[in-house]
DNA sequence: TTGAATCTACTACAAATATAGTAGAAAAAG
DNA sequence: CTTTTTCTACTATATTTGTAGTAGATTCAA
């Protein structure tokens, strides 16, 4: 898959949230200083050909649609991190992970309660 | 931080793997077709720069040498995607690799132990 | 010690990125 | 209706990335 680069993440990040947007709406959701409207477009016109974008005509103006769920690509992004840095293993990952934050083993119980929560949660 | 592209990325996975190294022998770690001498030098000097590696004079040639630990990187980098796309909850990480991957609680509860060991490990 | 191989610094150059201006169409405001 | 605003398509430009060639220094091998 394709990667987004950072500039491209954050239009990203703002249209998954959105659902679906203008270009107009975009740009507002930016911090000042806010990029340029043609800037936004630009690239959203490469998200588009890289395939995370779809647009379609709205009146006078176009609507822009993720072609691919900030699920999906997280998930993608997890697992080139996993394989490129923790060997593949989760395990390994959870354990930098709980060593770089200095969690406790009870810590850990905790957050596993969590975790199966979330798990059931949408079943 | 800065980021790796993709190009130094894998020059870093290697000099990583290697501790220190010299260009020739990071050329030689690559699969056929391998690149250029002069373009993994290339890549190595924009690494420089970026202030990821340092090099060395080594006799007639140089040693280079990582001045970021492959932990700190994908700490950094597993930092950013937790607060990019699970709203900074490892919790919401792990909930979300099991579902992906189809784990059950006991799969999960299995691979707790694991990472309790790894933890354990280097204390 | 001379020719071959190796290394570094410098240069090259196409593609991608980041950022935005312009022109012209279209719509909204007055 | 004219003026102003807004939007899109096209164009522009500096910087970075990816990839590598060349020239000159150095070293190795015969």
């Amino acid at each position: 898959m394709k990667q987004m680069t950072k500039a491209e993440e954050q239009v990203m990040q703002i249209l998954w949230d959105l659902k679906e947007s203008n270009v107009r709406s975009i740009v507002d959701r930016f911090d000042t200083p806010k990029p340029a409207y043609t800037t936004v477009a630009t690239v959203l016109k490469v998200l588009e050909k890289k395939g995370f974008v779809t647009k379609i005509p709205q009146g006078k103006t176009h609507l822009f649609l993720p072609q691919i769920t900030k699920e999906e690509y997280s998930g993608h992004q997890m697992g080139s991190l996993l394989k490129d840095y923790f060997n593949g293993s989760f395990s390994k990952m959870a354990s930098f992970f709980a060593k770089e934050n200095n969690l406790s083993i009870s810590d850990l119980e905790e957050m596993i309660e969590i975790t199966k929560k979330e798990i059931n949660k949408d079943k």
